[in-house]
DNA sequence: CTAGGTGCAAACGTTTTGCAACAAT
DNA sequence: ATTGTTGCAAAACGTTTGCACCTAG
């Protein structure tokens, strides 16, 4: 629970503990997203990456970065690669997402709506907010077998 | 032209009240964005439309959604588009966002952490949820100038 | 030696764009 | 008549994949 000298090393515990090989990659990208306070994109970390790994293909960052995400050794943010998904009801409200078949649901709530962040940075102008509940929706959860942590979700109904 | 709460009256109102101009397309994809309950995709709503209007393109579809979302006659569910962003903090924690330069910060609170949605379905098998805070960070709003609602949100840094 | 990670280039699906034709005001 | 929208096709973008090679265990 250190890590801000050498995070490195945390990872090669991590991975040998899961039984994964430890590369110099993995060791690179990691120590990077550890470094980074932004949150960056898989292209961010190759882009910072690549005077010293000019080797480093982007294609690795991104199977490592999931990798990463899948293990439990890092976190991904947002919904990459969703597709961009409408509401007609512009009055203010949170939703409930499957994970694995993507159906959405409304949730009101205004217990939620009145959520407030601690400690805003001063000058920040918070113009808004929603919550994002995630989980298996009754049909899903009954067919079980969906492998979690792995995408954000899928598709939408035709 | 009818459906039987015509809600199509009520989008030309809004439409005309904005200055912008009414068309067939438009009326038809709120339409079917109001009947809907699933969040359709772009794709979705065009697919949905082809029947009644072959003629319809997928690429009007997308910039009507677009325009109905930044004048705020729907809402945008997911970030599309968007890069997938990755933390090494797994421990869980929420997000602030900047609309307009993309920059994400951490958000740790328990409260927010320990919120469950308000009647969750029967059977529906949560497993996390995060927040989102929305706005401009302090330098985005000093400088003003930025049209909200407009994407999600942009870009991280280099 | 073997499992699986890596690099490359090509493929993918979604979204955006340039532009000419067109419809709404 | 002017402005903004539409449709088309092509391009852009982030991401994923197939496969040969390489590397850690």
């Amino acid at each position: 629970m250190r890590g801000q000298t050498k995070p490195e090393l945390d990872l090669a515990g991590a991975l040998r503990a899961l039984g994964a090989p430890v590369t110099q990659q993995r060791l690179a990208i990691y120590g990077e997203l550890r470094r980074a306070k932004d949150h960056p994109s898989a292209e961010a970390v190759h882009r910072r990456l690549g005077r010293r790994f000019p080797s480093l293909s982007l294609a690795t960052v991104y199977k490592t970065l999931q990798a990463f995400s899948r293990l439990g050794l890092a976190a991904l943010v947002n919904a990459p690669r969703a597709e961009a998904r409408y509401d007609a009801i512009t009055r203010r409200h949170h939703h409930l997402i499957c994970e694995a078949c993507g159906r959405i649901a409304d949730v009101f709530d205004s217990r939620l709506d009145a959520l407030r962040p601690p400690k805003l940075p001063p000058g920040f102008k918070l113009s808004g907010h929603s919550v994002h509940f995630r989980g298996l929706c009754p049909a899903c959860a009954r067919r079980g077998s969906f492998v979690a942590r792995q995408r954000t979700y899928i598709k939408e109904e035709r």
